[in-house]
DNA sequence: CTCCAGGGATGAT
DNA sequence: ATCATCCATGGA
């Protein structure tokens, strides 16, 4: 197959497809084979090109953003020891651009769930009701419509492995099927009515809706708190505190990181899952140190 | 306010 | 092989 290339300078396609945005890619060959949207996808990198197949060159710039202006926000963030590791650990990472559905629907699965069971959950809702394409010798399948999911039943979902979350999952397909939530329209909402709105939903709370908005909504400026961040926060920013409350901490979020802080957010959270010798000691507490030294 | 469902991977023993 | 831990929402 041939393939088509694509100029991507300040980007790293396999860290940002690892950060915890997009489940369902997988290494393939030399790249990685995933879904746009309805379109199965390959792409590679190599240096600051893109090789890919599947669609447009045009598609593809938009679902990783290439068009973010990732040096100027770098720049933008805070000056702080956390924030500089994290930006220097981060370089290429961007927030992709999911299709709204689709992100609204897998944020709702994952919920109390860590990455691994989400990539399953994930992959089992596709091969179940999704519809099947190819691409370079793999089969990739699309995440299933809200009418496709809406005519499921609780079981069938719970058989996709989402326990408690198939009762809220489905009430939401139901919900944007028949049109009461309407995706597409909530996207010329300000940030506040959004949040209200698709906190509105079964299954989502403030957490998931914040993630929908910076994932599906471009709003930069949403900041999800999971407990990595809620951990390297209380560490970083309130170190000599014993009680910071849920309130502060948004409080402080929303003005310390400013305009992009939805970037710094996602820079801050890959770096303490996967980098700096970040590792759990005893529930709740974060070690970081050189990693080096054991043994 | 507290407690807990839910469930499969992950890492420690 | 067993065991504790990870995870966020919603309801009791």
């Amino acid at each position: 197959m041939r393939l088509l290339q694509l100029s991507a300078p300040d980007f790293d396609l396999a860290r940002t497809l690892d950060s915890g945005q997009v489940f369902h890619w997988e290494n393939r060959r030399a790249g990685h084979v995933g879904a746009i949207g309805p379109k199965a996808v390959y792409a590679e990198q190599r240096g600051e090109r893109l090789f890919f197949a599947g669609v447009s060159a045009k598609t593809l710039a938009r679902y990783f953003s290439l068009d973010h202006p990732l040096a100027e926000i770098c720049r933008a963030f805070p000056n702080d020891p956390a924030m500089s590791a994290a930006r220097d650990f981060c370089d290429g990472l961007r927030i992709i651009r999911q299709p709204r559905w689709e992100c609204l629907a897998t944020f709702i699965t994952s919920s109390m769930k860590q990455v691994a069971h989400i990539r399953q959950m994930s992959q089992a809702l596709r091969t179940q009701f999704g519809a099947r394409t190819m691409i370079y010798g793999s089969h990739v399948y699309a995440f299933p419509a809200p009418a496709r999911l809406a005519r499921a039943t609780e079981a069938e979902l719970r058989r996709c492995a989402l326990g408690y979350r198939a009762k809220n999952l489905l009430a939401t397909a139901r919900l944007v099927a028949r049109g009461e939530a309407n995706l597409e329209q909530w996207g010329s909402l300000p940030d506040d009515t959004l949040r209200a709105h698709l906190c509105e939903l079964p299954g989502v709370g403030a957490k998931v809706a914040n993630c929908v908005m910076l994932f599906a909504y471009e709003r930069l400026r949403a900041f999800p708190i999971d407990v990595w961040i809620e951990r390297v926060l209380k560490q970083k920013y309130f170190p000599r505190k014993r009680k910071v409350t849920a309130q502060q901490l948004r409080a402080f979020c929303e003005t310390y990181f400013g305009e992009h802080g939805g970037y710094a957010q996602q820079y801050l959270f890959h770096h303490a899952r996967k980098g700096g010798g970040a590792q759990v000691v005893r529930p709740g507490v974060l070690r970081y140190d050189s990693p080096a030294r054991s043994r």
